[in-house]
DNA sequence: GCCGTTTTCGGCCCGACTGTTTTCAGTCG
């Protein structure tokens, strides 16, 4: 069946593909580019692929790709794409996803010596037959077969919770060595994406040397890959696997054009590198230059740079309000106004908790205490229902007795609101795992999907959306059950759930754990123009799964998320009304 | 293939580093 998903996948395909033909470069990113567009396009573009001026309306999309995804709607296809396919081998995609490895090297290895997938490139290697191509010495020969290594030992892209902590600490680290001056972390980083490839690191220093030296000399370096006067770039080991981290060290005065730079995304520098076009100046990492049309970069002439110390300097002189990095994606911020967007300290209560009565590793108080030093009003207890089994879910005389330790907890300890809740299954069918006198006896209930994850979209929309005109429930957890890069879980049709939600009051959850996310940045932006509320919650089951809030907050952030829109920055009083709304 | 505050053709972002070659192509971000 036709989905956006595959859409997008195939015209990214078609991009790779075109680069390894060498169709024209302009071609091949116009491909890519439409991808990027329908992904984070606001309307649905399979819903209106019969209408190819609404389609063009995209940024990105032109008349040739609008009768393509027309034609992918109908048939599951496109013509171009199945006769390049044909042409190209699919294990070459894979070929060029190796670092260091781009289009000409690929095709050339695929035309002279007809590898088409990354095993008979190492037959090559160990046969020798690769240094027959041009510029193939042995060092290049020794990179590439490093570098097949490292793509299947480091396998995909690294949750952010992953790569934060470890960005964190070289940071720190790093900022105590001598000239440090500025100091910073970018790249998808600093955008708040949910995975991330590798880790970037930013300083401004009087002693490039010494920051190179102490960088490359760091607990946990497994290999150099580059090391100039400027940049460079390790493995670092990370749990079992290894990630790649680039240091940059620039002058005090282009910090702020640096970390612009190397905050990305790339699509957000191009654009704005047009924009800077459009006015007679040009934009690289060193800062904002009037264009003189001379062929050595402006800040080697000692051109005076129009900004360039800090980021807002030089957004404000494009004509631009300074844009947060977690909206930097191409994806239309730099037209019209920006959202206020939500703070992690706007967040005033956390709604979605485990205690030892199921899964959780805290008792009642414990969680409380924990929520208090958070400065948080307000802790739900929503402990597990009787059909997840395996985190020992509560049954009916469980929960009638638990919601009793809740109420005595919330006598007790005071300076918080404690509120007995649960974490009620939706079932397959879209059915609550308790009845509706039980829940009505309950605070908050939050429903979430656990299980029949893999249902089709139709009947994951009906099942999710028969949750949410339930009279009782006001948060639906984890609305989609995938886990970051390990399950894809349910597709539905998030525009339906949140015109849904919206009308029923009911909050959508961003879950805040890094592994899983869920709701989606994306889904979050869609939940949003369909004037949805979103819960931001961390599922917590130990005391550090507060920690986890942060990621929330960021997936909000990319989806535009205001603090008025997320339950969890309420008042205690806002709150308890929408609460008691559903009682 | 897309696009237009120099518009329907002729552009399309910019610099660092590596390896190989000896002046530069390829890749990356």
């Amino acid at each position: 069946m036709p989905s956006k998903s595959e859409l997008i996948e195939k015209l990214e395909q078609m991009a790779s593909m075109l680069e390894l033909t060498g169709a024209n470069r302009f071609k091949v990113n116009a491909y890519a580019k439409a991808a990027r567009a329908i992904k984070g396009a606001s309307i649905d573009v399979l819903e209106h692929a019969g209408d190819p001026k609404k389609l063009e309306e995209i940024d990105g999309v032109g008349k040739s790709i609008a009768e393509k995804i027309a034609e992918y709607a109908h048939s599951g296809t496109f013509d171009e794409f199945e006769e390049l396919r044909a042409e190209v081998p699919d294990g070459l995609i894979r070929v060029m996803s190796i670092p260091g490895l781009g289009p000409k090297t690929v095709r050339l290895m695929w035309t002279d010596l007809k590898i088409e997938t990354v095993d008979d490139l190492k037959k090559a290697i160990d046969d020798g037959s690769l240094e027959d191509l041009p510029r193939m010495g042995k060092k290049t020969i020794a990179n590439i077969k490093d570098a097949i290594e490292f793509s299947e030992k480091s396998g995909e892209r690294t949750p952010i919770g992953r790569a934060m902590p470890l960005a964190e600490e070289l940071v720190e680290d790093l900022r105590e060595v001598k000239g440090v001056k500025q100091i910073a972390y970018a790249g998808s980083l600093r955008r708040g994406a949910e995975t991330i490839g590798d880790i970037d690191i930013l300083i401004s220093t009087s002693d490039s040397k010494a920051a190179h030296e102490a960088f490359a000399g760091h607990e946990g370096v497994e290999k150099i890959l580059v090391s100039g006067e400027t940049k460079s770039s390790v493995r670092m080991k990370l749990g079992r696997r290894q990630i790649q981290v680039d240091l940059r060290t620039v002058d005090h005065n282009a910090f702020g054009a640096a970390l612009m730079y190397f905050t990305g995304s790339k699509e957000h520098n191009v654009r704005l590198r047009e924009r800077a076009l459009k006015k007679g100046l040009t934009l690289n990492e060193y800062g904002l230059f009037p264009e003189d049309d001379e062929d050595t970069p402006p800040q080697q002439r000692g051109v005076k740079p129009v900004a360039c110390d800090t980021e807002e300097k030089i957004y404000n002189a494009l004509d631009l309000q300074w844009v947060p990095p977690e909206l930097r994606e191409d994806r239309g911020e730099l037209k019209g106004e920006l959202p206020d967007l939500i703070e992690l300290d706007d967040i005033r209560a956390e709604l979605h908790a485990h205690t030892t009565a199921s899964d959780g590793a805290m008792s009642i108080r414990e969680l409380a205490e924990h929520a208090k030093h958070r400065g948080f009003h307000t802790i739900a207890v929503t402990d597990h229902s009787k059909s997840s089994v395996i985190a020992n879910g509560l049954d009916e005389k469980r929960l009638r007795k638990h919601i009793e330790a809740v109420r005595a907890a919330n006598e007790e300890v005071k300076g918080i609101t404690i509120l007995a809740g649960s974490e009620v299954d939706i079932l397959a069918d879209g059915t609550l795992d308790y009845d509706d006198e039980l829940l009505a006896e309950l605070d908050i209930v939050v429903a979430s999907p656990h299980t029949g994850l893999s249902q089709d979209p139709k009947k994951a929309t009906s099942r999710l959306i028969k949750a949410i005109e339930h009279p009782l429930v006001h948060i639906i957890g984890h609305p989609t059950g995938r886990i970051v890069g390990k399950r894809e879980g349910l597709s539905p049709d998030i525009g339906a759930i949140a015109e849904a939600a919206a009308e029923h009051s009911v909050a959508l959850e961003i879950n805040a754990n890094w592994r899983r996310l869920d709701l989606r940045d994306l889904h979050v932006a869609i939940a949003l123009e369909a004037g949805a509320s979103i819960a931001i919650d961390c599922d917590v089951h130990a005391a550090s799964d507060y920690d986890q809030v942060r990621y929330g907050v960021l997936t909000g952030r990319r989806g535009g998320l205001t603090a008025p829109s997320c339950v969890n920055t309420w008042t205690a009083a806002k709150l308890q009304k929408w609460l008691k709304s559903k009682r």
